[in-house]
DNA sequence: TATGAATGAGAGTTCATTCAT
DNA sequence: AATGAATGAACTCTCATTCAT
């Protein structure tokens, strides 16, 4: 949403977003401050108030952004089969977010207690749901799974299974004992209509 | 490790506790000011002081007792069936953690960036996946799931598929919605071995 | 000027003002704690409040007591030859101010902003002064010392060598090193009516 | 050290540690707010953060700008004659340290805490002790003072006399009086040797 | 007399934000 | 457009003092 007033503006714009993300995500929104994203950029404090005008604008201008290329970029583009490349599945959803999943755990948080960004964060997981929604509807029409299975249901806990793993790496566990959960919980549901 | 003695100082620790419980929850650990801790007492701020030496150390308190607390009180201690009676179970783990589920996100991000409170965390994960997979192992046995699943991997999903729903809570899921998610996920694994 | 009620009580304040001024010598008036100097006792912070008022009024007590002994206990008494033997006199003024030259620069800073302090110091070199003043000027008859020297400005500036030595004790300079600065002084001014 | 670089921030630099000079010789190390030196300056709290990252920074910043001062700004330049004209030479020293004297007593009693302060106060000490020693060997050498008379204690023993002038015009002494204390002193001696 | 839990004013410090240049 | 010096509200933590027991 922001108004391009020059390509100049909206490109400082864009690598302050960038910085932010990379701040917010090692930091955390409370103890990033303004002066560590502009130090990153080579940029003075004051200039981050040109382009947003307050931390937090400059935090859901992240969120937004994420937000809004989720609807460009599809999320299953490259028609991998949900089910059997599960493995495949699970990298090019881990690629997408790449720099993206420490922030993401910021902004839970955060929407938490900022109804705006609740807003953001809810379309966001909506656009995901319909997506992983309708894959597993085609899937289930192709009898790979059980047809009578909840597929709202069962697309709502997959993309929360997704959360739960992000979540879970940032405790530590390591990226291939969370695509291993990954990928058994996926086969199991699969193999149930073997 | 806390000097306090007396039963009147355990008791009025313990409040504290609780207190800081709603207080992080609900605003966070960076936003929740120790004077906002204290007037939910009515008492002053001082008196936090004479029980926790400072904020971190309140906040890894509550950690701790969580953890501890987790150790004592089994997961499954009633023998529910983990996947005939997915529902009931869904509940039970639900119940365990009323008031704490909030505070829990704070505990995730913050451990991110504190090692103590990442090992901490991490323990208490232990517990918890060891008691799912030694569920998991004896429904497999029992030949509800199939024998070669990998066990291990189930456990952690199907963690994290709880971890997952409650930040999906926060974003403003139904508790309903949620608990439709993990039934028919743990549905769906069952079945297979239908 | 302690109103003294009974025997036990006085004792304790004594022993109040010993571990008080170990404290205040050691860490100083302001970094000094009222507790730090109850647990030096055994005793709780509160009792401190049943003999003294405050924490400046204790401080005032010290100095007070510190003025009243040096009365009673004149500092030359044992007869030495304050020029013949001024090593001696070195150990001998020393003796007597042994656990207090450190709690005695506090005095002087404290008492350029506390008048009653500040009057209290005040006659405190006065006695000092006069002392000095007294022996000097039977030396001088004696024709030790050249009669035609000012022997008020003369016993000024003894007093104030011994303050300095004692200022440069606390930056570090060895006991040695002070007396022998005090001893070579001394004889320096004999020495002239040799 | 510090990383000021432009002329205005040196300026407002010293601009602060003037008027830290001028509180801390007041009120005293512990006793002086933040907001006192702000507020002499017409400045706000926040600003001295800039420029010193801690109340101990500016103080230690006083303290070697001051010792700084002492290396390039030979004590006794001017050729005094340190014994025939004593009373010059007093107006000189007290002249260099006009403003000084009162917070240097700070300095003291701070130093024997802080190690720090303490090697920064001897370095000045030593710097101050050896050109007294020079000046009197050279006296000695001309004969105004007896050739077996220990330089150095009498050195230390003049510096610790101007220092102990100086605490007792802390405590009240007058000028005229330290200045008399001094001169009487210093003939003393070199009529030693007449 | 003695305690020690509780208080609360107050200090140092931080940092988002502003604005003159 | 960019700067960075200045601000000041806000926060954590301390500690002299009080008072019910």
């Amino acid at each position: 949403m922001p108004k391009v007033t020059s390509l100049h503006k909206n490109e400082v714009r864009n690598r302050i977003i960038h910085a932010a993300i990379e701040s917010f995500g090692q930091t955390g929104f409370d103890r990033t401050k303004m002066d560590d994203i502009a130090k990153r950029l080579g940029l003075s404090k004051g200039t981050l108030y040109l382009y947003f005008k307050s931390k937090e604008d400059l935090f859901l201008a992240i969120c937004e952004r994420n937000l809004g290329e989720g609807e460009d970029d599809a999320l299953f583009t490259n028609r991998e089969n949900i089910i059997s490349d599960a493995g495949q599945m699970y990298e090019n959803i881990r690629k997408r977010e790449r720099g993206m999943d420490k922030v993401m755990l910021e902004m839970v948080v955060e929407s938490s207690r900022n109804p705006r960004l609740k807003k953001v964060m809810h379309q966001y997981q909506s656009v995901i749901h319909d997506h992983v929604a309708k894959e597993i509807k085609r899937k289930a029409d192709e009898g790979f799974v059980r047809k009578d299975i909840d597929v709202d249901g069962l697309a709502v806990a997959i993309v929360a299974l997704f959360d739960g793993l992000a979540a879970n790496r940032m405790l530590g566990m390591s990226e291939s004992a969370s695509k291993k959960a990954w990928v058994t919980m996926v086969r199991a549901i699969i193999d149930s209509s073997g």
